[in-house]
DNA sequence: TTCATTTCTTGATCTAGATCAATGTATTAG
DNA sequence: CTAATACATTGATCTAGATCAAGAAATGAA
């Protein structure tokens, strides 16, 4: 694995200097064309991706309406977690909005991490605890926040993300028509 | 600990027969009376209390406004967990619907715990996990459903609920004004 | 460059659900 | 029991945001 890249995810999950290798040494570098589906609804997901360089989002999919769960970019986590976790399969798409470079773990390779030495289990908790947190917020945003404010509230949190996805998809991910998303950006550009 | 809450709590969470006694020993008993604060927004809670009777709710305030984050009624667990787990000001009230009865554990007895068998960071794990994947479907129902299914939604998952807390809370809790739950109610129960 | 496809904007209209106001019905306290 | 308070219902009206329809920009492929 590439030293930058190992540098990288070690500053993201709370794991120790000594246990690096072994952890580093049960992902493996997996590349996809925009398009591509890093999961399929219906079907079990049996890895966790680590996104190198790219983008990719998690859409639901209800009678055509399509809603956006999350988006991942270069540098974070992306995974069918409840489908991974259980075993059972997933109730959403994951799909490539470029190309994309990831490093990908398998259930069965966490699993022998978890043996391995218990350590693993405190960074499984970490992530598990973070990630709650970060799906808490949105549900306080979704009861609390009328559809401007989540808006300016993800171009504050996640620049980026309004930069490289089209407008479109953060409409579906704000829970918004793409109609009212453009009126919503013309009003507050222009205060 | 009564042996019919300790058999109880051990069939909730995932922690094995000769850990037990050790687990247990990091509760307290503790006893509320309706309307009384467990934590209060912007104190550090410092707790995770486990309901052996009773009846409690998450509330978030946006000037005046009030949504309801999560019920939790007996045999639940019940936190405000971010604040908890960061040590941060709480974001939420949290207060008793009925008097009620909690075992609670402090964050410095958890970490004991953590400290003295790495297997409660499995636990610690697996308890984020199946936090985090009903966050998840929150999100999901909140983006993709509208009131009515929300509420028929939740009669069919915590009929419990619906029987024990007053109407305006659930109604707070899907995010909809009272009105519109009543009159929700009264269609559905036409058809 | 040119054409095709994708994405974004704008206007007109519609609707789910909010808000306001009044009344009715349970609980609870004394 | 009665009064007071808390909770629920109903009607009238309003509004944020959806939907429909038509162009306008941007992007991308040949």
């Amino acid at each position: 694995m590439i030293p930058s890249v190992r540098k990288l995810i070690s500053g993201i999950i709370p794991i120790k200097e000594e246990y690096l290798d072994v952890f580093f040494s049960k992902f493996k570098a997996v590349s996809y064309k925009k398009g591509d589906y890093f999961v399929k609804e219906g079907q079990i997901s049996r890895y966790i991706g680590f996104i190198v360089k790219g983008c990719l989002m998690c859409v639901y999919n209800n009678d055509g309406k399509e809603f956006i769960d999350e988006f991942s970019l270069d540098n974070e986590f992306i995974s069918a977690y409840a489908s991974f976790i259980t075993g059972t399969p997933a109730d959403k798409d994951i799909i490539c909005l470029e190309d994309s470079e990831l490093l990908i773990l398998s259930y069965s390779n966490l699993q022998e991490l978890y043996e391995i030495d218990p350590v693993f289990e405190r960074t499984g908790r970490l992530m598990a605890e973070m990630l709650f947190m970060n799906w808490q917020q949105r549900v306080k945003s979704l009861l609390l926040d009328n559809a401007e404010t989540r808006y300016l509230k993800l171009t504050e949190n996640r620049p980026d993300l309004i930069q490289r996805v089209p407008q479109y998809h953060i409409a579906q991910y704000l829970g918004v028509s793409p109609e009212t998303l453009s009126r919503i950006r013309k009003n507050t550009s222009l205060q």
